[in-house]
DNA sequence: AATTCGGGGCT
DNA sequence: AGCCCAGAATT
């Protein structure tokens, strides 16, 4: 360990004894805990996911799944309620797979490696397991961390990059001590939480900014860089609401477990330029238009124009077998089965 | 090494 | 509307 990194170290973890974040509720205050469990848990929620939101969601999550054990044996029908608006849904199949492989091996890894064999689980979560979760050395790459050292060494180039996060990882490993390593974790994502923050970075509070290039230069808000991003193409559809004539029930579907909102309970959605001709086959007589819905995911933009139509006992057993895994639920049902922020705001033009 | 995948919140 | 957020998996 050189000089330079027991100073940047020592100087963030003074400042995290001060300042930091000690009161998140998937940190453990009883060292060593055995368990990795909740910081495993936490490590998933959080993936793209801002601490604010999580903190919407684990409590919850872990009262109904408190160990590994439990959320093995759940059915994914028994889980997805508990994720349904956090996004990322991939994300919760993978901690419920993983929870069963975890299960069926006996034990939790304990090595690096052992956790990136975990479906769901890349380099940075496995550092952060190994850290926070198992009290090991552990290295980790998050928007934070990126954010503080290109900052601290002024690295330039885009840093999504392979050389540029090549270089961040090389830069990471050393300036990450063994001592008080899952302390050093929490202070690196802390400082960029807190204060590195990418917009109105707190300077003059940073423990570290006598040495920090970007502050020197009085280039803070140019790193870390990036490429331009591309504009998100737009796609317009149709949410067909298929109103029961007698029970006034809606025909919902669960979405195949790959691909956007995988596992979830959703209207039906069909492309615009369809709908005429699924109209058609099922002889439905058209139904009023509700007032359309935008929803921005990260790849694309959807609007979404929801459309009701009533259908008669002879038209809904159509209906059902023409639409894979559906069932007819009333608006409580649906909610509890769990839905996507974007279903959240048809039902809220219903 | 580069591209794809894929939700939500905040300003 | 644009940007950010405790990235992973695939090609």
């Amino acid at each position: 360990m050189t000089d330079q990194s027991a100073d940047f170290a020592t100087r963030l973890l003074d400042w995290f004894d001060q300042h930091g974040r000690h009161d998140l509720p998937w940190q453990v205050r009883d060292y060593p805990d055995k368990h990795p469990y909740k910081v495993w848990v936490s490590e998933i929620m959080l993936q793209q996911t801002q601490v604010k939101t999580v903190l919407n969601y684990f409590d919850r999550f872990m009262q109904r799944f408190p160990s590994v054990e439990s959320l093995a044996q759940a059915s994914w029908d028994d889980v997805a309620p508990y994720w349904a608006g956090l996004g990322y849904y991939a994300r919760a199949r993978n901690l419920h797979k993983a929870a069963q492989q975890v299960v069926a091996q006996g034990s939790f890894p304990h090595t690096l490696e052992g956790w990136m064999a975990l479906s769901g689980i890349g380099r940075s979560t496995a550092g952060a397991l190994m850290s926070l979760g198992l009290q090991q050395y552990g290295v980790i790459m998050d928007g934070n961390v990126k954010r503080v050292l290109s900052r601290h060494q002024a690295i330039a180039g885009d840093s999504m990059s392979s050389p540029v996060v090549a270089q961040l990882w090389q830069l990471a490993t050393v300036l990450t001590p063994v001592q008080r390593n899952a302390d050093y974790t929490q202070a690196i994502m802390d400082l960029g939480a807190t204060l590195c923050t990418s917009k109105k970075p707190l300077c003059l509070y940073c423990p570290v900014r006598e040495d920090c290039k970007a502050y020197q230069q009085n280039r803070v808000l140019e790193f870390p860089q990036k490429k331009a991003a591309k504009a998100t193409p737009v796609k317009h559809a149709v949410v067909i609401i298929i109103e029961h004539e007698q029970t006034g029930q809606w025909l919902w579907q669960q979405r195949p477990s790959e691909g956007l909102w995988g596992g979830l309970y959703c209207l039906p959605i069909v492309e615009q330029t369809e709908l005429a001709a699924f109209q058609a086959q099922f002889s439905l007589t058209t139904g009023c238009s509700l007032p359309t819905v935008k929803h921005s995911f990260t790849h694309f933009s959807w609007f979404l124009t929801p459309q009701v139509f009533k259908v008669n006992a002879a038209q809904h057993d159509a209906l059902q077998h023409y639409f894979a895994a559906s069932q007819w639920l009333d608006k409580q049902q649906a909610m509890d089965k769990g839905l996507p922020k974007a279903m959240l705001k048809v039902l809220g033009q219903c």
